[in-house]
DNA sequence: ATAATATTCAAACAATCGTTTGACAACATT
DNA sequence: AATGTTGTCAAACGATTGTTTGAATATTAT
């Protein structure tokens, strides 16, 4: 089975696989998961229409498939960044560790240029949308929350599990819209700039942080 | 044209319209709307098939209507809130402002009992959902946030106008965020008791205030 | 080169979509 | 009672949906 050695064909020919996952994602974040047909997907890809079951079974799966391949990073990244925080410091404060959450996703927009504000439109969307997009975006992106729960408790002893399980759904919530509603003319973030980003980054945390100590 | 004096020919039954309006409502905040279809509606309304179109003319003006019916009387008891407020002070704290911005949806669940949650699940799939969705519910419900923005920046006169604008923003994130996540296990709302509700709209305040004020 | 595997392709599948039609029944007005 | 409007109904419209098939083509291994 070989297991792909070489992704591309040559430099400018993408895998097929990768190209309907692209264009996938596009198209999912603009018009939903029920809104978007497979002929819509192979027809701006230039594949077969075949080929989105050869390579992943069926509609879902293709969607499962799209999630992962943005989730599993940013999720790593979280817990790199969580551990580094734990390694300095037995108790991080509630500043560092929003940061620690909210970086990883920041971070998509910078080494994916092409692809700049779709990927993020796609994350929000998963959010809201019903099932069964809601549930596998959730199992892939949750896998970092209990972990940044439990450092919560830690850095704010006196508040109760319960509430700083709303609290940290809030403050996901937040970055969601934040990221949905990029580049659009009065929101948070207006470009992709690093200091941009930056700015953006250290806005949401301080707007947070106090809501999470309140 | 007569304009329906009589909305019901019995107790029991209801409008054909009204039928139709109810049974979208509950389809599409469960299945979005285009996993909504227009015969999954009429089945379970148990009308027929061309009603739909008689009485709304297609799928996108039904969508309309819904919304309507949700938001008009939100934004109206909004403002009058906001009114009220206006006449006790000249300048209402942070805390009030957002009361009177949060009241009146919660409010939502305790006239309307059969339907419950559905209704908050709806609004919040509307923020997140591919156009149309999102433009008419945007139109809809965006009418009392300007004036909103407008006594929040005498609330906080240091804060500049467009920190305030994403602020507003995340707020309305947030409340939307605990209505569609509203009667689940681990939410800030798990009941559509009257204390509950109170419990509930006051913590999201103390959370938000302090987030627009840091 | 030959065999074996991996991938692409056009075409068709049954099912379902939003919408339209025209006949029929219920109702109000004259 | 006769007329005109309003609402309901079954049936069909063409278009599109996700999925499957089997043959043709590339690619790799022997």
């Amino acid at each position: 089975m070989i297991e792909r050695l070489n992704r591309m064909t040559t430099a400018t020919t993408i895998d097929t696989k990768t190209q309907i996952l692209d264009v996938a994602e596009r198209l999912m974040a603009e018009k939903g998961f029920s809104g978007t047909t497979l002929r819509n997907i192979v027809s701006e890809a230039s594949v077969n229409l075949a080929a989105v079951h050869y390579h992943f079974g069926s509609k879902e799966e293709l969607l499962r498939a799209v999630i992962q391949r943005i989730a599993r990073p940013v999720v790593v990244r979280q817990l790199e960044l969580l551990q580094q925080l734990k390694q300095q410091s037995n108790s991080p404060a509630v500043e560092e560790l929003l940061t620690a959450l909210l970086v990883p996703p920041f971070e998509l927009i910078a080494q994916d240029d092409n692809s700049r504000m779709v990927r993020w439109q796609f994350m929000g969307r998963c959010r809201a949308e019903p099932e069964p997009v809601q549930s596998i975006a959730r199992g892939e992106f949750s896998a970092s929350l209990e972990e940044f729960l439990d450092a919560l408790q830690r850095a704010l002893p006196d508040q109760s599990r319960s509430q700083l399980t709303w609290k940290l759904d809030l403050a996901v919530a937040s970055l969601i819209r934040v990221q949905t509603e990029a580049g659009k003319p009065q929101a948070l973030l207006r470009s992709s700039q690093p200091q941009d980003i930056q700015y953006t980054i250290a806005s949401l945390v301080k707007f947070l942080a106090a809501g999470m100590r309140a």
